[in-house]
RNA sequence: GGGUCGCUAGCUCAGCGGUAGAGCACUCGGCUUUUAACCGAUUGGUCCUGAGUUCGAAUCUCAGGCGACCCA
């Protein structure tokens, strides 16, 4: 590179278009036809195909390809002073480099837009080879570990990438246009509420205190609520320590939306319209396919109480039964599983649910009326005793949205809390504590308020059709590989006062 | 947590008890209409790790690592 009188990384370079722009502002240009029209592009050689004083490149941008088309006695007109620059370009220039060029448009003979080199500059030389340009990256591992591959060669990866962002810039704008006010919440926080998880644990040095991170926004967001903003929500990042699969990531992204004067029913309206409008943005349409099965996200959606789809699935009707025993029994007598920590018989119907409903929810399906002991942040319902006023929103087998009446009561709040605290006691890591900052502010008053989540992830599968949760995660949690564990851990053990950048 | 499968060159893969291979990429040479360019030559290896069986192990056995999928 420094016998060409340049490094092989550039400051700086103007691009004048967009590769996807020129293709479709010159798509008039006839075959074998030459246009004086300058142009300057940069981005990434995908391809090489050199024959002596003539050579093809595709370059790549982030529109997408075009092709150059490189004459040794172009090159030499154009730079009279540097005859040495063809033979340098087809040298010096491998696939995977990132250069810029200069020059004008030709279309081949062969029908392929070209922009015909006059100059050329190295932007930024690539050290490692690109993956297999026919077969790409066909191992999921190196996809997920080195994503920054899988984006160059995967023009599906980065059509999911895209969807994804036009997913939460959809939402927000959606929820903006309707005067709700994004909040951020904390992260970091002494007590991990909101939701039945367990929680990352992690350590401030001078306090010397134990923090969570969060498993939910629900508790602050209600807190602003009481603070007087009417519509709030936050979309982020929550993190629960629990296993991986390809529906589970220790950290993702949701949306909790909490709406003043309004309760379930309206929650459910809102889920439906906010959903089926970023179907349309993000797939053109509210009827899509999801892993070769059609889904239709078009409102309004079924509606069915847990127990009219338990019984519709068992032929056991739950309002029946008033001991655990007599459900355990009936659960049993029809082939279900009857796990000791379901101790209730709501918890029971929801285990009923679980094991029989929950997958043959394909289309999308709200859910309503949960028993309390697995609601304890949801309102008693108007209505049915045992229950509370909460729908699940379900679509392919898989929980994407989760609201109630929020429970407002500050006394009715606190029993519910010690019972899951004493749950927790008793062994169960997921069960909630008593958020004693939370209390108080219910103490001076929530008014009546809806509230929602909608896991962002699972939107974004169903709505790029991706099977598994790490495909719509840029950089989803991997376990190190062999070697680079003991490095981190050595790492990691004995330093001590030295924060980085972070002062 | 259990089961199944995978791990061989930078990438995609073959080899399955007897000298570690192919295509692409890289390097060199040739070529003015290619687009998986082509032709010729060269280069490239901790066969995931360790132990065992064997005259001999990428191959068989065991243990471990990482991953994928299914189940709980």
């Amino acid at each position: 590179m420094a016998a060409i009188g340049q490094g092989p990384y550039a400051l700086r370079f103007d691009p004048t278009h967009r590769n996807a722009e020129l293709q479709q502002a010159h798509a008039d240009l006839a075959n074998g036809q030459d246009r004086d029209f300058a142009v300057a592009v940069a981005g990434r050689v995908m391809t090489r195909r050199v024959m002596g004083k003539l050579a093809f490149f595709t370059l790549v941008d982030e529109s997408g390809p075009i092709q150059l088309f490189i004459e040794k006695a172009t090159l030499a007109a154009a730079l009279p002073d540097q005859p040495e620059s063809f033979a340098q370009l087809t040298s010096l220039v491998d696939a995977g480099d990132l250069i810029g060029v200069h020059g004008s448009l030709r279309r081949t003979d062969k029908g392929e837009l070209s922009v015909k080199v006059k100059r050329w500059e190295m932007l930024s030389k690539a050290l490692q080879p690109l993956p297999d340009k026919w077969h790409g990256l066909a191992d999921v591992e190196k996809r997920y570990r080195q994503r920054h591959l899988d984006l160059i060669v995967s023009p599906q990866t980065r059509e999911t990438f895209r969807r994804r962002a036009k997913l939460v810039s959809c939402i927000r704008r959606w929820l903006d246009e309707r005067e709700f006010l994004e909040i951020e919440t904390p992260v970091l926080n002494a007590e991990a509420g909101g939701a039945d998880a367990r929680p990352f644990t992690t350590h401030h040095n001078t306090l010397d205190l134990p923090l969570f991170l969060r498993i939910a926004t629900e508790l602050h967001l209600k807190r602003l609520v009481v603070g007087g903003f009417e519509r709030v929500y936050e979309l982020g990042r929550i993190f629960r320590n629990e296993g991986i699969s390809t529906r589970h990531n220790p950290e993702f992204t949701s949306v909790e939306v909490y709406q003043a004067y309004a309760d379930y029913t309206d929650m459910m309206a809102l889920t439906e319209a906010l959903i089926a409008e970023a179907a349309q943005q993000v797939c053109g349409s509210t009827q899509i396919a999801y892993q070769g099965t059609p889904i239709d996200l078009t409102p309004p959606w079924r509606r069915a109480t847990m127990h009219e789809l338990v019984e519709q699935a068992t032929g056991l009707d739950f309002n029946n039964f008033e001991q655990r025993q007599t459900a355990a029994a009936a659960m049993a007598a029809v082939g279900l599983e009857v796990p000791a920590a379901a101790d209730s018989v709501g918890r029971l119907l929801n285990e009923a649910f679980e094991q029989t409903v929950e997958a043959n929810l394909i289309q999308p399906t709200f859910v309503l009326d949960y028993p309390v002991e697995i609601s304890p942040l949801a309102r008693a319902h108007r209505s049915k005793p045992g229950l509370v006023e909460r729908f699940e929103l379900f679509i392919v087998g898989r929980e994407t949205a989760n609201a109630f009446s929020e429970l407002i009561d500050p006394l009715d709040q606190r029993r519910r809390l010690e019972a899951q605290q004493e749950r927790r006691f008793a062994g169960d890591l997921e069960a909630q504590g008593v958020d004693e900052d939370f209390l108080a502010a219910l103490e001076v008053g929530l008014p009546p308020t809806g509230g929602l989540g909608i896991g962002i992830d699972r939107l974004a599968m169903l709505l790029t059709d991706s099977p598994s949760i790490r495909d719509v995660i840029a950089f989803p949690l991997m376990r190190p590989e062999t070697g680079a564990v003991a490095e981190a851990v050595a790492v990691a053990a004995p330093v001590g006062g030295a924060d980085g950048h972070s002062g």
